[in-house]
Formats: C-alpha cells, sequence, structure tokens
DNA sequence: TTTTGAGTTGTTCGA
DNA sequence: GTCGAACAACTCAAA
C-alpha cells in the first residue's frame, strides 16, 4: 500500500471547496484526517466555542464514515509521531494567517523538515488571503472603502467538489476531549453569576451551512433594509459556519452572485471579514491593544462597581431593553444580532466606562462564531479606538437604537419575559417605563445614559488632550 | 511635497 | 414631525 499522507484539519471542517484536502487527495494515496486538540487554543475558550467546534467535528467525522481521528498534545509532537507511526512523509493544511496560527504553523514546519516531512499549507479561510491586498505606495490599507475598491477587482476562484479519498482511520480520542479541554483559563473578571453552561447547538456541520445558504436565497435581495431589524429573520447566521470554516466565503459569493443591493451590500459584510483579517495579519497587537495609541490615555474604570456593572451588563440586567434583550440573546443562543452588537458594545464602552477588551473577552467566551479578527477589530470599531475609529462623539442612545430598529419591541420581549406585558413604545424604555408602567420585576437602569454620554465625551475629550501634550 | 476628497453602522439641538 | 447643522478635527489614500 502506497504511504499515506495527513490531513490536518483546523478551521477548515468541511469536505467540499477545501483547495488543501483537494490538494492532499490528488496524490492518489490514502489521507489520515486528523484534529489535534491544542490546549493553547481551548483552555481560554469558553464551552459554547468548544461545544460547537465538538459538534462540528462530529459531523465531519460522520461525512468521513466515522474516520477522524482525534489527538491531544503540541502539533509538532502530535504530527511527527502520527507521521512515524503510518509512515507518512507529508502532511497538509489550510494556511492560517491569524496571530497564534501563524507563528504555530511556522514552527510546525520548521520541526517537521528536521524530520523529513513535508508540510504544504494550501489556501486561506479567505478569498483573499490577507496580507495580499496592497495600496499603490506598497502599504496595507487602513480604511475598509479603499480595501474594499481594491478587494472588489480582484477575481474570486470558482468552487471546487469533494474530492474523492481513501480515508485510513486509525485509534482516536473521543471528540469529547474537547469539552473537557476547555474553559480551564477563565477571564478575570469572571464572577460567580456568569454562566459556563454552554447555549443549545443550532445544526452545525457542511449540510446545515448549505441548508442555511437555500434558506437566505429568499431573503438576500431583501438584506439591505432588513439585516439592521434584530426582530426580523433578516440574516443569513451563517457566521458560525464562516468561523469553523464548514463554509468557505469563496462557496458563498459563488452561491449568491447576482444584480441587486441585497446581495452587494451582504457581500460587502463578507468584505469587511477579509479586511479585519487583514488588519491583524498587518497589526497582530491590535488584538489587545489600542489601534489608535493615544486611547491609552482613556480613563477606563476597573473597579468594584465596574466589576458589578459588567455583571450586569454580561447578564442582561442593565435596565436599557435593548441592550438586555442582546445581552441575554448571546447567553441563550451563542449568538447575536449585528446590530444588537454594536448597541451593546457601545452602552459598555461609553456608558458604563468599561474596558472593550472585557466585553471582547465575554464576546469570545459566549460567541459560535467568536472570531479573533472580526470580534476584536469589530469592538475597537465600535470602542472609536480602530484604525477607521468612528469619532468619538458618535455614542449609540440605547434607547433611539431600539426605537429605530425595533418599533414594535419584537425583539425586545422575545429575550426580555419581564417586558412582554408592556406594549412599545413603553417597553423599549430604560427600566421598560415610566411609574405604573414600568414592569415591577424588570431591573432598574444601572446608569443614566444621558449622564454617562456626556461623562464619556469628557473622558475622550481628556484622552485626546493628554495624548496630544504628551507627543508635544 | 502638498493638496484634496473622503471616511459603515449616530445623536442632539434648534429652526 | 422634519430637516440640516454641529459635534472636533484627524487620518488615509491618491493625485
Amino acid at each position: 500500500m502506497a504511504s499515506p499522507v495527513i490531513f490536518w484539519f483546523r478551521r477548515d471542517l468541511r469536505l467540499a471547496d477545501n483547495p488543501a484536502l483537494t490538494a492532499a487527495a490528488a496524490l492518489g494515496r490514502p489521507v489520515v484526517p486528523l484534529f489535534i486538540v491544542d490546549d493553547h487554543l481551548l483552555a481560554p475558550s469558553g464551552l459554547a466555542r468548544a461545544t460547537y467546534l465538538e459538534a462540528t467535528l462530529r459531523s465531519l467525522s460522520d461525512s468521513m464514515d466515522g474516520a477522524l481521528v482525534v489527538r491531544r498534545g503540541s502539533p509538532s509532537e502530535v504530527l511527527r509521531e502520527l507521521a512515524k507511526e503510518v509512515g507518512a512523509d507529508s502532511v497538509f493544511a489550510t494556511g492560517d494567517t491569524a496571530n497564534y496560527g501563524r507563528r504555530r504553523d511556522t514552527q510546525v514546519a520548521d520541526d517537521l523538515d528536521t524530520v523529513g516531512i513535508a508540510m504544504h499549507y494550501v489556501s486561506t479561510p479567505y478569498i483573499v488571503a490577507p496580507g495580499t491586498i496592497r495600496s499603490k505606495t506598497g502599504d496595507p490599507f487602513k480604511v475598509f472603502t479603499a480595501f474594499r475598491r481594491v478587494w472588489d477587482t480582484l477575481e474570486c476562484e470558482a468552487p471546487v467538489d469533494a474530492p474523492t479519498v481513501s480515508w485510513l482511520t486509525l485509534e482516536s480520542e473521543p471528540l469529547t476531549v474537547i469539552s473537557d479541554s476547555a474553559g480551564k483559563v477563565r477571564p478575570a473578571f469572571f464572577t460567580n453569576r456568569l454562566p459556563d453552561t454552554p447555549p443549545p447547538l443550532p445544526p452545525v456541520g457542511e449540510a446545515a451551512a448549505w441548508e442555511l445558504v437555500t434558506s437566505f436565497h429568499s431573503r438576500i435581495d431583501r438584506y439591505d433594509d432588513t439585516r439592521n431589524e434584530p426582530g426580523v429573520d433578516g440574516t443569513s447566521a451563517l457566521s458560525p459556519h464562516l468561523r469553523w470554516g464548514t463554509i468557505h466565503p469563496r462557496q458563498l459569493v459563488a452561491a449568491f452572485a447576482g444584480p441587486g443591493d441585497g446581495r452587494r451590500v451582504w457581500i460587502s459584510e463578507v468584505t469587511w471579514r477579509e479586511f479585519y483579517a487583514d488588519v491583524l495579519f498587518h497589526q497582530p497587537h491590535s488584538v489587545w491593544e489600542n489601534l489608535q495609541p493615544q486611547m491609552n490615555y482613556l480613563q477606563i474604570d476597573r473597579d468594584a462597581r465596574a466589576v458589578a456593572r459588567f455583571e450586569a451588563w454580561a447578564l442582561g440586567e442593565t435596565g436599557y431593553p435593548l441592550v438586555d434583550a442582546g445581552m441575554r440573546q448571546l447567553l441563550e443562543t451563542g449568538w447575536m444580532h449585528n446590530r444588537v452588537r454594536m448597541v451593546t458594545a457601545s452602552f459598555l464602552v461609553k456608558h458604563l466606562h468599561l474596558d472593550w477588551r472585557w466585553g471582547a473577552r465575554w464576546f469570545m467566551w459566549r460567541l459560535f462564531d467568536g472570531d479573533l479578527a472580526s470580534n476584536q477589530h469589530g469592538w475597537q470599531w465600535t470602542a472609536g479606538t480602530g484604525t477607521d475609529a468612528a469619532p468619538y462623539h458618535r455614542i449609540f442612545n440605547p434607547t433611539t437604537q431600539a426605537e429605530r430598529f425595533d418599533p414594535h419591541g419584537n425583539f425586545v420581549t422575545k429575550y426580555v419575559p419581564e417586558l412582554r406585558g408592556v406594549a412599545a413604545p413603553q417597553c423599549l424604555q430604560p427600566g421598560g417605563g415610566d411609574g405604573l408602567l414600568a414592569p415591577p420585576n424588570y431591573a432598574k437602569p444601572v446608569v443614566d445614559a444621558k449622564t454617562e454620554r456626556e461623562e464619556a465625551l469628557r473622558r475622550f475629550a481628556e484622552a485626546r488632550e493628554v495624548a496630544k501634550a504628551a507627543r508635544g
């Protein structure tokens, strides 16, 4: 029998349109499908993320007649041992361009090279590999629109079908090792009231992704209008699939090609994902550091009261209905509508004066679709610390946003049952309305939005002044 | 080098 | 209720 090759699955958990897998299969040898449980990645992950991954891997393995091999340990060591075990001399994987993955992949390739094993990285989770697009001066773009203008001119490769593969199966750890390994390193702000039970899983795996594509065909042409309303089923809900690679954006661009504002706006959201990956590629420190250094001077609350406010935010007990509905949607479903992500993030930074990193960490802890580049840069955008930062006086009013985007209170009452007896627009108001109309069991507002808006403006102005003085 | 036009997603105030 | 201006002034990218 010809010596097998190893295919190392990471965030490309699909068989169709997986160029790295196609390249491995093209050798015409048996393929060992491998997933490595890496504690570096799993220990700081919440159970939401881990259970989603575990279920997706189960689905992937089922699609290979149960052949998936799961091993736990350092990638270099696992790959070396497995290669020795089966007599493989080459390993294939999809390229990873995010911080840890990039360092790991370089190290793994070097380590394998010393023992005569060839490591092949093919393609990336993106249509355009991060680091590819440059401005005319050769620098990476720092604003989205300029990036998109170039991105739009590049050709998107056509998707390819799943290859025919002869899977070679071996002894494997049970998939439960994934959720068993997760959640060991908790965020510093974690309090006893914050739950770490995973939300119920949506349908996972490659087939489930394609069902979402089919269903979205009937809605995408209205996407430009409906995408902002969290109470309307206007979005594709494909984000977890893009995160774990059960579908590739190439496949989506092909599936949704066509004229119209709905499609155009939806593809531009895919382009945002590509842009943020590009920013991360060039500025890996942006994961936890402000892209605008002058914002390091912003006064942030970190005392006991701040922790209590953070807890109220995370549990959906701020007394601001749209904020609370969004945070409870995250708790209960492992996903949050994008409009509400912006509103809740803005509230944390601008009304509670907390650190965007706390919020970003909590989102990553609970989201099924938590993607380092998109999550951290989305937070930086809202916090006013990003490269293309919003002007700091642009502060979302949680009540106005509710009135604009959830006018009938469908979303708010879905996730905040205390408000169910209260009609819109009262149910959109802080505390669920005034006086006798306010539901007695709903949280009183933790802060006064108007007061804290002014405080935020003061702090941002102060940060700029201090930064200016420090420069001069 | 200098200039010019543009920059996801908003809110408030006053006419 | 509606509309435009102000918010505060900076950075980016190309010409």
